[in-house]
DNA sequence: AATCCCGTTCACTCAGATCGTCACACAAGC
DNA sequence: GCTTGTGTGACGATCTGAGTGAACGGGATT
C-alpha cells in the first residue's frame, strides 16, 4: 500500500496526540472511506486486519469513529470539525488540571536564591519567543532591543513593545537591516528606531556558523541574547538563547558563555 | 520517597501530554524547587541521578526547563504561565495542522452510504454532547428533546436550542424531573417545556443498570438516545449513545440495539 | 442439517523503547 | 595526591506495542 507524505504526516501527527500507529492509520483511514468495514479499513491502511477492531474500539471511546452494530460492523469517522474539536478539548481540559495541580504543589525551600551571577539558557524558538515577551512585559525603565533576524518579528512582540512604550518605558529598538527597521519603525509609534552600527553583529555570520538572531537588555539589567545553531547533524536548526540578570558584570560572563555555547570569537567589539 | 496525590497526577498528566515518567518527575520537581541540581532533583523526584541529566536536556528542548552552565549545572523551571502556554500552543499547532492534512486527503468512492436503516453507537460524554450540538443545529423543522439527568445542560446546548428556535425549528422539550424542566424553561424563551410523562424512564433506573441520560428526535428522521453505561469494573461511568437516521422502521431497529448493547428489558413502553 | 465461510476475538512472539544500574572520565576541594 | 561529587556513556532488565496465527461463533450455502 502505497503511501503518501499528507498521510504519513497525518499518521504521526495522531501519535504525537497519542494514539498508537494502528488507531491513527485507522482514523485515517476512515477519513478516507466515508464508511468502512474492518475489511476495507485494513486493506488501504496496511493494518493487520484481525487488529483494526481494538483499535477501533479505542477510537470510539475517544470520540473519534462511531460504530454501526451490524454484522459486519462498518465504521465511520465523525467530521474533521467534531474530531479536531474533541482532541482541542481533550488536550485543553489536561493543561487546565495540570495547571491547578502545579500551582497547588507548594514550594520547597533552598539554599537561596540571590546569586548575583545568574546566566541561563534556553532552547527553542517558541520558549524564546514567550521569554522575550515576558521580559519586555516586566521592563520597569527601560528596554533595548536589537532585532538581527526579520523572523522574530511576531504580532506579540509588537504588541509587548507598544503597551511597554505606553507604559512610559524607554524603548530603544535597534534593526540589523533597513528591511527590519522600517517595518519597526511603521508598526510601533512614538518610538525611535535606530540602525545598528554594530556591523559585527553580521559580519561574523557565515553559513555554518552560529547566527545572532535578537538582543534585549531590559532595565540595563536583565539581558537575553538568541542565536540560531547551525543545524550540526542535519536536524533543523534550532534557535538557542541565554539571559541574564544581574549586570554588575554579568556582560562578561555572558560572552564567557557564548563563546563556550559554541559561538565564533568576537574579537573585542566594545572596544 | 512518598508522593502526594498532586504529584502523581501531575505526573501522569505530562505523560499523558507526551512526556516520559522521567521527563515528568523532573519538571515536577524543579516546579517544586525553584531551582536545582541534578542530585536535588533526584533526591526528591525517586529519578536516578545519571538520567536526570537526559531527562532536563529533552525538557530544555521542549522549552520547559532552563540550565545554568556552571559546574554543577543548575536547572530551573520556566514559569507555569510560561509552560501552560508553550503546551498549549504545541498542541494547538499540531492539531491545526492535522486539521488541514485530514481536509487534503481525498474521499475513495465507497459502494453507496443509501442505506435506510443506519444505527451508530458512539462513546463518551464529549463526543456525544457535540453530536447532540450538531444534529440540533442542522435540524430543519423540528427538534425533540428530552432531558433525563441535568448534567447534559450545558451553555452549547442551550446556545444551539436558541438558536433552533430563532430559526423558527419547532421545539418540543421534555425534562424528566422538575428541576430540569425549570431550567430549561428560565434559559429558552418562548417555548413550551413539558414535563415528560414517561414514568418508564427512570423508572427502570437501578443504581447498577443502565440510566438514559437524553432523547433527541430531530425532525422525525434523527434519533439519539443517550445513556449511562454502569462502571461494571470500577472503572469511570462512560456515557454512551446510538444514533439513528431515516426512521421509516428506525425505530424498532434502535430499540433492538439498545436491547443488544445491554439495556434492561423495557415493557412495551409505547402501550 | 451439516458444512463452509467470514467476521471477530484471543493468545502469543518479536522488536524496540524505556527504566534502572553501573562503570568511568573529569573537575573541584581537602 | 587523594577524596568527593558531577557529568557521560554503556549495559541488561522490563515493558509496551507491532505483527501473526489459532480458535470461536454466526450466518449463508448446499
Amino acid at each position: 500500500m502505497t503511501e503518501d507524505t499528507t498521510t504519513r504526516e497525518a499518521i504521526s501527527l495522531l501519535q504525537d496526540l497519542g494514539l498508537q500507529e494502528y488507531e491513527a492509520r485507522c482514523f485515517i483511514a476512515l477519513n478516507k472511506l466515508p464508511s468502512g468495514t474492518a475489511k476495507e479499513i485494513h486493506e488501504i491502511s496496511d493494518v493487520p486486519r484481525t487488529r483494526v477492531y481494538d483499535a477501533i474500539r479505542v477510537l470510539e471511546s475517544q470520540g473519534l469513529v462511531e460504530v454501526q452494530h451490524t454484522s459486519p460492523q462498518v465504521y465511520r469517522a465523525v467530521s474533521i470539525d467534531e474530531a479536531t474539536q474533541t482532541l482541542r478539548q481533550k488536550y485543553d481540559n489536561r493543561i487546565e488540571t495540570l495547571e491547578t495541580h502545579l500551582r497547588n504543589t507548594d514550594v520547597r525551600e533552598t539554599d537561596e536564591d540571590d546569586q548575583v551571577q545568574e546566566v541561563w539558557s534556553l532552547t527553542g524558538h517558541e520558549a524564546i519567543e514567550s521569554r522575550t515577551i515576558e521580559l519586555i512585559d516586566e521592563a520597569e525603565s527601560e528596554i533595548a532591543l536589537i532585532v538581527v533576524d526579520e523572523d522574530i518579528l511576531s504580532e506579540s512582540l509588537f504588541d509587548g513593545l507598544q503597551t511597554a512604550a505606553d507604559r512610559d518605558i524607554s524603548l530603544v529598538l535597534g534593526g540589523q537591516t533597513d528591511a527590519v527597521t522600517e517595518t519597526l519603525g511603521d508598526r510601533l509609534s512614538a518610538t525611535h528606531v535606530f540602525e545598528t552600527g554594530l556591523d559585527w553583529l553580521t559580519g561574523i555570520e557565515r553559513d555554518d556558523e552560529v547566527a545572532i538572531s535578537r538582543i534585549l537588555l531590559v532595565d540595563r539589567e536583565t539581558l537575553l541574547v538568541g542565536s540560531y545553531y547551525p543545524n550540526t547533524a542535519g536536524s533543523d536548526a534550532k534557535e538557542q538563547a541565554v539571559f541574564a540578570r544581574g549586570l554588575e558584570n554579568g556582560i562578561v560572563v555572558l560572552l564567557r558563555r557564548l563563546v563556550t555555547a559554541g559561538l565564533p570569537r568576537i574579537k573585542d567589539p566594545g572596544a
